[in-house]
DNA sequence: AAGATATCTTTACGTCGTCCAGATATCGAT
DNA sequence: ATCGATATCTGGACGACGTAAAGATATCTT
């Protein structure tokens, strides 16, 4: 290799990881203009090569969209991580439903990449449940933690599905205008997602804080 | 010149209600090929006009989605209701829940149009919330009858928002395979939805059944 | 009956996802 | 180092899409 290739100036001959840029530029045009605007050619446009360049990297557009979303979930995942590391025993589920709505709140664009193409394969990702640090073992694990039975292997798991449920469906419904006045009326966002999670019987053995 | 088209009936001169007939098309091909396959072009072919004959019933794509939604809101909101008057009192909530995600389970490419709609303009439709037999209505009303206090306010709201982020959440996620084992495990869908209804604690006064 | 208006068709433009045939750069074996 | 094989990228093309404009045709009003 006779080029020094700096990260982002020197163009190669043959573009150093094409993959990598082509992921980077539809993260930056999903935060700057949001998932309508996320074409295939205006990725290729924002890497700067041409329309046809991503089919050697990615089957298609949704094996591109995929690559993006799977990079959300693994954003994701670290923040549930470092959430619960922070937060106090009691608080610790309570502190990783809070990261993943915010998570939601804060790259909305992102989120619903992630879950189009979930509903798209009528599943969610593999790494979220195959691998002993998924998000939905940190989850399962955390109910233990905070009291649930190990042995029930079922009720363990209806208790994980309820938390992952009512953390979606409160990341998609803080979305929503009418739900503003609540926010407002609490003081915030984040205070209006504590206490709409306070609803929401997810802790086993009494609530936290 | 009189032809028959696609659907059934002879054509009029002037359609006699292509809208009508425009949305009843959308709704077809949504149910026979799914979302993907939901386009302008696609449905003027299937109520068998032009490709630019839609626009002089609707501003553009976005138009006649958001009324196919408003029909699919429509027709979740007579299913609450139906479920609420055929449930006993103290089961009241839990069957309104049960019949809210039932009708995304049963009508996926519709529920997710309802949704794609909500998401782009960031709000719900205003029905859900307006008139005093709305389905938000419907709940909050559910939850004083359960015990729940009219006074407060804001606690009330929140309960009513919790109760839809639940029944929301689980209705998308009860479209994913990851959750295929559990419901057989359990003896079925709805039993599976029940139990994972049951982990969420929208009761404010005990848990029905 | 006649003009005004609403409805529908035709044609056209730019964008999209995708494929194919070349061009160019890198790599493997000699 | 040379050279063929292979990986990567470009350019052009195709059909489908959303949409706009202009022309045709039916209905409505008077």
């Amino acid at each position: 290799m006779r080029e020094t290739q700096t990260a982002a100036e020197a163009r190669p001959y043959h573009h150093g990881d094409l993959r990598r840029a082509l992921v980077d530029a539809a993260r930056r045009i999903l935060e700057a203009e949001g998932p309508t605007a996320l074409s295939l050619r205006a990725v290729a446009r924002e890497a700067g090569v041409s329309p046809a360049a991503p089919y050697h990297h990615f089957k298609d557009k949704a094996e591109l969209l995929d690559a993006v979303a799977d990079e959300g979930w693994q954003i994701l995942s670290t923040g549930m991580t470092k959430a619960k590391a922070d937060a106090e025993p009691r608080s610790k589920l309570n502190a990783i439903g809070i990261a993943y709505v915010c998570f939601a709140r804060e790259n909305p664009a992102l989120y619903r990449v992630m879950y189009d193409a979930a509903r798209d394969k009528e599943a969610l990702p593999a790494q979220m449940q195959d691998n002993k640090d998924s998000a939905y073992c940190k989850v399962r694990d955390t109910m233990i933690e905070l009291g649930a039975d190990p042995a029930a292997a079922t009720d363990l798991e209806l208790a994980t599905t309820a938390a992952w449920c009512a953390a979606h469906g409160l990341a998609e419904m803080a979305g929503f205008k009418q739900f503003d006045h609540l926010k407002a009326e609490l003081g915030g966002e984040v205070p209006f997602l504590r206490a709409v999670l306070a609803h929401l019987g997810l802790f086993p053995h009494g609530k936290p804080d």
